[in-house]
Order: C-alpha cells, then structure tokens, then sequence
DNA sequence: GCTCGTATAATTGTATACAATTATACGAGC
DNA sequence: GCTCGTATAATTGTATACAATTATACGAGC
C-alpha cells in the first residue's frame, strides 16, 4: 500500500525497471495479456532488449499493485478480476467518493473549482454534439479534479488506485451511449453542492453517482468486460 | 494495490528476498529505522548476509507498500506519516469498517459468529483483571475476525492494509488503560447488532466504534508516537 | 573564509554467470 | 496404453562484475 506516492510516478519511467514495469502494467491492464498468462524473465527481457534484473525488480512491483502473482521458483502469472471483486471495489468507491466530495467542498481551490465548472459544461457540449472521446476524457478528468481538491494524499492514491484497477473491465464504448449524458448531470449535481459548499449534499450525490455507474455497468453486461482503454465507466 | 493476496503472505518468507522484505518491513514500522533514514543496498545485505539482488527486489516492494522511497540512481529513504494521513486513515477506515460490519452481518459463518462471541467474553474477563496485553492481543484479533467475516477479499485485504500503517503509529500502553474495556463494550454492541442481523446497526456502531477510537487517540496525545508493537489501539 | 571545480570514492543500475529448482521428454516395466 | 523414474532442458534465485551516476574531499583562486 503506498499512501506516498503516486503508483504512477513512483516507478521511474526513465529507468531500465520502470520502462518494464509501466509497459508491463500498460499491456496487463489493456488485456495484451489475459488472467493466467505466464510472464517469463528471459522472455520479456529479449522483447524489450533488457537483462533479467529489470524485469524481475519490475514483476516484485506488479506483484505488489495484484497485477501479477509470483509463485516462488515457479513463474510469474497474471491475475484475474471476478466480478464480485469489481462489484466491492464499486461499493467501497461509492464511499470513498462520497467522503471526497465531503473534503473537498472544504479544501477545494478556486483553480480546481473553476476546471470543475469548466468541465461540466464542456462536457455537456460534447454529450449534444454526441462526441463520445471526448466526454470519455473530460469523465475521467471529472473524477481526477474531485481526488485532487479533496486534499488528502491518501484517499487520493486510493481512490486513483481503485479507478486504475477497474480499468481492467471497462466495456466497449457501446454500452455508455446512454450513460455519458446522464453521468454529466450527475457531475453537475456535485459540482453544484461544491460551489454551494454544502457537504452533506456533495457526499450523498457522489456516493450515488458511483453506485449508478456500477449499476450502468451491470445492466449493460460487464461479463464479456476487458475493453478499450480510454471508455466511459468513471 | 494488491487485491489479490495479503501482502502479508505473498512476499514468501523462505526466499532470501522475502526475509528481507519482512525483516527491513518490521524494523521500519517498529521505529528501528525512522523516517528519513537512508538505507542502502551493501549494508543492509551485509548485514543479512545476502547480496544486493535480493535487497535491491526487497526495496522495490517496501517503496510500492509505501514505506521508503526511491529516489533514482540516489538512494532508499524511509518514509514518514504525518498527523494528518493517521486522521484521514482513520476516517476512511471507520467508513469501510462500517461497510465489513454490514458485509459480515450477511456473510459470517456460525464458526466465525462463535469466534467472535468468545473474543467478548474473554476479553471482559481480561479488562476485569486488568491484563492489558491479553486484551490488545483480543482487540486486534477481533479485527481481524471481522474482516474475514465480511466475505469480501478486497475490503479485507484493504482494511488490514490500512491496519498495519497504522501501527507506526501506535502509542504506548499506558494511554489504552481506559481505552480497553470501553473498546470491547463497543465490540460487544457490534457482535451484537451482526448476531442480530441487523446490518444497519452493525454498520453505525462499527463506524463509530473507529471514530472513538481515532479521538482516544488524539486525546492521549498521538504526538510523540512511535511506540511499542502489540499495544492496543484497534 | 568562501566558492568553485576536479579527482576520487561511494552508491546505484544493469548484465551476466552460476546454483537451485521446476518442467519436459522419453523409455522401462507392467 | 499407462505409470513411473530418470536424464535433460528450461526457468527462477542469487551473487558478482562492470558501468553510470552521485557524494565527498580538497585545493585553486579570489
């Protein structure tokens, strides 16, 4: 558990190690390399023309983020995600947005406040004009501005740990047609609560937004689930 | 964030890398290394005997558990936790303790429910004769039954996360003499409210069986910290 | 005395050699 | 054909050598 740091910049992504491990991460995560699948040291290595050192520094870490399980003097084997497990990560992020959204009605900053709102009304510009990239981005971006405001080092590394980790079963874009337009209102909703500096309100609509996300999610399918990157879930 | 396996376990001890992992894990959060520290690589191995292969795989799991940072090419640095990461823990704690309370009260087992009745009494029994550790020990090991109660791999692996940072922080027994037996009327309740099956109960009290915990804490002063393992904190 | 630059030492980064362990191939025996 | 055991290959575990980077010592110049 790293409460200090960013996973994503913890590992250097100028060294040999960090390479690996990023590319690694990169390729388990957009479904390069499936639950099960055995990583071998020489294996990799030669792909990415390193020695074994990197390449066993980098699984030590993937193991640790649960990317990856290393059984000793056996191999290196890629994890998978059920969804009873997505379906608890959903229900503790439901929380854990709600008790963002409570911190940062007190922390945030006039800067995050002013993206916020600018972001909410872009997005609704693209969910007219039916742009679904875009409003998959400025989603993400939403989410990341909350994180941030709430000014709190660690429910921001948990949160953005729990979010990285459920990209794993994103679905197509298909399936969030309906949902983009509806998820900016509800964006809209929170941000208001924000501006409005009533914490209660951005708790309750946040904690919402997250179970109306999971429940989307699941009456669209989650089963075939491992999808693009970059979708629309939040 | 790993999901998948205790981090507790899944850095297998018989390896040399897992000795020490677990030896540089137990003396950082026993305050035999303090924060800013800087521990290298042929010193450390020196002093267990190993080369730096091991060491250096060893490093990268304690940078990722958050308990040093690396700095590129310069050095391993242990970590501290500030005042305000112990509240926000704990915040975030009672809200997920709240959640496994619930979890539990639908998924508990007849041996675990059994389990859990008997670590009331004992501990009633131990607060009456003033046996402070015995009633540490009870204290935590209820957590622990709790969290495995829940049925949820991911809550429990997290809260148990959350449980060991907290631990370097943990202060000296002396502040827990009145703490004790009021901490195990408040597991009583919350025995009581799963035995019950009333998860709404059992969610309340568990959350605010947290929150009197953390302001215990800060009452007898978590300042000076760094205390002594095995005390009684929950 | 202070600043700076350079030489040297210390330290981390990476590759590789060898040891230990596990997987695979394949034939003996039934 | 099936089971088992052994030889061989493949793979991971650890130590070590060398390269690259950073820290330290120390004297020149002001």
């Amino acid at each position: 558990m790293s409460h200090y740091d960013d996973s994503q910049e913890s590992a250097d992504r100028y060294s040999l190690r960090g390479r690996v491990f990023h590319r690694l991460r990169d390729d388990i995560l957009s479904g390069k390399y499936e639950e099960h699948d055995e990583l071998k040291e020489v294996a990799i290595g030669e792909e990415m023309g390193v020695s074994r050192t990197p390449v066993r520094e980098a699984f030590r870490q993937l193991e640790l983020e649960g990317l990856i399980k290393i059984i000793p003097n056996k191999g290196a084997y890629v994890t998978g995600i059920t969804e009873k497990d997505v379906k608890d990560i959903y229900m503790i992020r439901s929380l854990l947005e709600g008790l963002c959204a409570r911190w940062a009605t007190e922390h945030i900053t006039a800067e995050q406040m002013e993206e916020m709102e600018e972001n909410v009304y872009l997005a609704e510009f693209h969910a007219q004009k039916g742009h679904l990239e875009q409003l998959a981005q400025l989603d993400n971006r939403f989410h990341d501005i909350l994180y941030e405001a709430c000014d709190s080092k660690i429910l921001e590394h948990q949160l953005k740990d729990f979010h990285q980790y459920v990209l794993r079963v994103r679905r197509k874009t298909l399936a969030n047609e309906n949902r983009g337009p509806k998820s900016n209102e509800e964006h809209r909703g929170i941000m208001e609560a924000i501006k409005d500096k009533n914490p209660d309100l951005a708790q309750e609509l946040a904690h919402r937004h997250m179970i109306n996300a999971y429940e989307n999610m699941v009456k669209s399918g989650l089963h075939e689930a491992y999808a693009h990157r970059g979708d629309n879930v939040t």
